[in-house]
DNA sequence: ATAAACATGTTAACAGTGTCAACATAGGAT
DNA sequence: ATCCTATGTTGACACTGTTAACATGTTTAT
């Protein structure tokens, strides 16, 4: 039947996803987690080698969720490719604000993702996920080309939710051309999208 | 003439910055900076209200760095102003690339700016230095389009340094499309920022 | 069925952390 | 000379990740 408490690996995971981003994940301890599931402070460990990989665990999860938001998004096929484009990009910066912490986890260097295989597969995945539009999208640029043109798409939606997560020039209460800028941006990203996607 | 130390406060900042690149701002403790000015655990305190705070000090020196470092790049008068924008984009990317963790810290949230208004000058600062290039090489757009194509750069390059900073796809030793992608934006920087940016 | 092997959990402990309160001292101001 | 304040030290607290030693439940082999 069960073992000792069922299935405390999975519990420990959505409970750290939890934590994780509620708090931060720089101030999610092991040791709440285990009290969490009612478990002793050290029981994560046979399920874990350390807290690290905990962590990647959530990360991964991070992914692959996000991965599935661009699908989504990708699967609205009453709308033309540059639309389900945009669509992918609005969608993923609302993901990395609205999950704020998983997101930054999810490109934080404590986790040394080159250590997680199923983690950099999944980020990867990601990336995967762009190229297929673009390419719908651009059906006779070069292989490379194509390439390099996700990361500069990558490159942008990703800069932006770093700006735009970041308390320094939005929501503070100083008047600068930046915060103002930000708002602008913020207000109707959308557009912003289309300009800045050169289409 | 002195107090019991000099100039403590200097010094524990100056060793703060060494270790917060050495290491990364979440390997650094308050009492081996300590330890390394031969002072007690606690004497920081009298500098410095916590942790945090400190750390407000070298993310605030890393603003003003880069600040100084795109000035430079902005002052080589002999070239044009296209021209001396993407030197400035790729000065940006290659500290983002050669001071990794202070970047980290710049932008990790770990950070409250709003508490710091120092740092979040200073922050601000970047921008501003972004935003005169952008005017003397678009003469004749508004300015709500001016400070909108600024954050369009500015996440594009923060992106970038995101990305490229990410063993996730570059170095590993898995071979995908993104890991050879990202190989061929680093290898060729600038061929890059002049398709991104669009000129 | 019994015994050995294993997976999972607990307890106790270690070294390290940020931070605070109480105390000590050095320098400048009165 | 005396007091005040800035600076530094000692000792302590609660918290962290992690390990070693032990306990117990579950599976597998004989």
């Amino acid at each position: 039947m069960k073992y000792h408490h069922g299935n405390l690996k999975e519990e420990l995971i959505s409970s750290a996803c939890t934590v994780c981003e509620a708090d931060g994940h720089d101030r999610m301890s092991l040791r709440s987690i285990a009290k969490e599931a009612k478990v002793s402070q050290t029981a994560p460990y046979r399920h874990f080698k350390t807290k690290e990989s905990l962590l990647a665990e959530v990360s991964t999860r991070g992914f692959m969720e996000l991965k599935e938001i661009l699908k989504n998004a990708n699967g609205k096929k009453t709308l033309s490719t540059r639309d389900r484009f945009l669509e992918m990009g609005q969608a993923y910066i609302e993901f990395g604000l609205s999950k704020r912490n998983t997101y930054d986890l999810m490109h934080s260097p404590v986790i040394d993702k080159t250590q997680f295989p199923e983690l950099l597969n999944s980020a990867v995945g990601t990336f995967e996920e762009l190229v297929c539009v673009l390419a719908e999208l651009n059906p006779d640029i070069s292989a490379k080309d194509l390439d390099i043109k996700c990361i500069h798409h990558w490159a942008l939606v990703h800069g932006l939710v770093g700006l735009l997560r970041n308390e320094t020039l939005d929501a503070s209460e100083i008047d600068t051309k930046a915060g103002n800028a930000m708002g602008l941006v913020r207000s109707d990203l959308r557009s912003f999208l289309i300009s800045a996607f050169e289409f």
